[in-house]
DNA sequence: TGGCTATGTCAACAATTCTGACATATTATC
DNA sequence: GATAATATGTCAGAATTGTTGACATAGCCA
């Protein structure tokens, strides 16, 4: 995803934008109701499971990361092991994911999705690709960069290298 | 991580992309990731008064939209008003927020922020707002109107237009 | 007057998160 | 080989936020 650089603009100044509280405000409030209606259709096909946000990704990173440990989906998702272990244990429960011990160390546990885990994750991730499809598309394609600049920068540096990091797997 | 390039492709009226499930679900992990870090700041604030983003989020619409009836900020929030009704008691407690009734019609509240509750709205809005000129500076003029169309167009319309409607108060 | 609207409240329940404590297996180190 | 550190798992209790359902009051309107 290394498209450009999105930090050092200009080295020493910066562009001056001249923002209003105002026009931040609706910044503001935009990720809040672009959030709440990004989860919305995940959250409508969840209910069918009785599955909440939580399974929701941990059904994400491990189909994006498979064979990714429990110590690193937890970084990830930046919860205490405790309340993955309660969405872990459901899902293994379900048939949804498997965990398999580690061959280098056999402390680890390596979680995989199951073929029901892949057909979940896939109804669950075309529901936000559609939406995200459509909208990348009605927006256009500068758009789309100035958006994943935008948000890239919102993030500070661990999470943003975090990020970074998950298609490399 | 795959660079792909968002590709612009000519056909009909509308800007075709060429977007590959993988530089979608890029898409929805930013939104993900920043979401998160976009609400750690207020966050950390209201741990010390022992509120939660219910909290928050009454704060700030009260704040856009002073003398807010009951009503529309339940629209607003999508919650029931059971569950604002709790927020709404405690900060009325603490001083927070004020209700009184309408003018025209004696049914319904109107809430506007106290003293106290105009300084820790500034204080949770200031974290967020330097976050937000931070990244649009960062990510430059174009990028943020590219930020907002995508958001924008990622709500349906109801939304959309709920979201527009809230500077004009 | 009767019906609808706006609001408020009580109670019970569910989901998700946290902290803290403790246990086991395995690996790394001295 | 003994000890320390790591990776994982579990139990218990608490807080926040959300839900349903039931019921009550006040005020507007036809």
């Amino acid at each position: 995803m290394q498209d450009q650089p999105v930090i050092p603009r200009q080295a020493g100044r910066e562009p001056h934008l001249f923002l209003t509280d105002d026009q931040l405000l609706q910044g503001i409030e935009l990720m809040f109701f672009a959030y709440r209606e990004f989860t919305s259709d995940p959250d409508r096909i969840l209910e069918r499971f009785r599955y909440g946000r939580a399974h929701h990704r941990a059904i994400h990173f491990i189909n994006r990361s498979p064979g990714i440990t429990v110590n690193r989906l937890l970084t990830i998702l930046g919860v205490t092991k405790q309340s993955l272990n309660r969405v872990r244990r459901r899902l293994m429960a379900d048939g949804m994911i498997i965990s398999r011990v580690g061959t280098e160390d056999r402390r680890e546990r390596h979680l995989y999705l199951t073929e029901s885990g892949r057909a979940l994750e896939r109804q669950l991730s075309e529901a936000q690709r559609r939406r995200m499809r459509a909208a990348y598309r009605a927006a256009g394609p500068d758009a789309v960069q100035g958006f994943r600049r935008v948000l890239e920068n919102i993030m500070d540096d661990p999470v943003r290298q975090l990020a970074r990091s998950l298609g490399e797997d």
